[in-house]
DNA sequence: TGTTAAGTGTTGCAATTGCAACATACTATA
DNA sequence: TATAGTATGTTGCAATTGCAACACTTAACA
């Protein structure tokens, strides 16, 4: 799994960090973090913690936007986040880098191998993340809760090669990402569990199709 | 706008395509993508064109997944897409360029200034991308057609800064983006019409509110 | 310019969903 | 282990949506 400072020295990450002037901010756990640094021209490199960006609906309900842990790189991408009403909220202990992304393009000493490999570094990393929202959106378009959570059960599935799957998170938090009503979901999975095609122990969910 | 060979001489261009054992590949207006090109572990580049990747749902809609065009940059990021029933199609005649992954991480050359500028832009293409996939995902959690369509029209006229939006597409192609069904959308924004919240004259939209 | 295909508007109806309200189960911790 | 807080399960009901069917309009092009 590359991360932002993979195959760079200790010694050449320092000096990078200190020529691309790169803050560093500590957040504890289940403070919020102020929009002006999420939704700046910056790139933010998630060296340790959690994250959560949430969207406050005027009805009380959320809906998960992104989540950002460990070696996640998030910038411009998500400064459409301007114009709505959200929350980013450190779930844990979180410690950020942000650098503005002016000073990664425009730097001067490009020919810096260690520079080259950063680079080269965050376009693995937005590469494989560009998976995630491809995967989310698959999901998302589906019509109905039903063939959300059968996309979901499948893309997992295939994922893994197992037909069980372990929810990462609650029902509460799968309702957010398939972004529908939390009781809707679960009267759903009761008739997918009446009618044959899953079986569900706790977190656990088993796939009786195919 | 950034495409991935800016900054590099047409003749270092050459030279680095020939490094990276690049394939330059050809699709006349409407034919299909083979699969194995799409999802394969390869860097695509649109050097020219337009690809639609469409997802046949067992009903016979469709929903759009993706849209490829001129610049953009596709690769491992769509890998998922193996699992799915989908078709890949040009839909003017379009030139890719395709280049392996592995190649471009292992490239031996890596202090050739020409390599470090390609996978700089390949960074900040990504980089761009990642704000229509989120801006997708922010619209497509809305919950319902009618805040599926405000959210639309917010988004849409805060990056224009004007209250007139002008679809870039068909009513078709607009359920399909915001994966819902093309009458009961016609319906909602009757609905929106007769409420004062819209006017619409063909593709143009104007907003009436706030 | 006539013909055909594609896009748009409309509506009844059944299916699905959100919402609200409440019951029950689980979990953390004092 | 008692208790509070959170998560999950359940259900009636109203609102929303998908679906199907058809009419009408616009665009493409022979």
């Amino acid at each position: 799994m590359t991360n932002p400072f993979t195959d760079i020295t200790e010694k050449n990450k320092q000096k990078l960090l200190r020529l691309l002037d790169a803050d560093i901010l500590n957040f504890n756990e289940n403070t919020n973090i102020p929009k002006s640094i999420i939704d700046n021209n910056s790139i933010g490199i998630v060296v340790e913690g959690y994250i959560q960006i949430i969207r406050i609906n005027y009805n009380g309900t959320n809906a998960l936007i992104e989540e950002l842990q460990d070696n996640d790189v998030f910038g411009s991408s998500i400064s459409y986040l301007k114009s709505s009403d959200y929350i980013a909220t450190a779930k844990e202990n979180t410690k950020l880098i942000l650098i503005d992304l002016n000073s990664i393009i425009n730097f001067k000493e490009n020919s810096k191998s260690y520079y080259n490999q950063f680079i080269k570094n965050l376009f693995l990393i937005l590469n494989e993340k560009m998976q995630d929202k491809n995967r989310r959106i698959q999901i998302l378009t589906r019509r109905t809760i039903r063939n959300k959570l059968l996309e979901y059960f499948n893309l997992t599935s295939k994922g893994t090669g197992s037909k069980n799957i372990y929810l990462p998170f609650s029902f509460i938090a799968l309702a957010d990402y398939l972004a529908v009503d939390r009781s809707a979901l679960s009267r759903e999975i009761k008739y997918l569990k009446e009618e044959g095609f899953i079986d569900v122990k706790g977190k656990r969910i088993t796939l009786l199709y195919k």
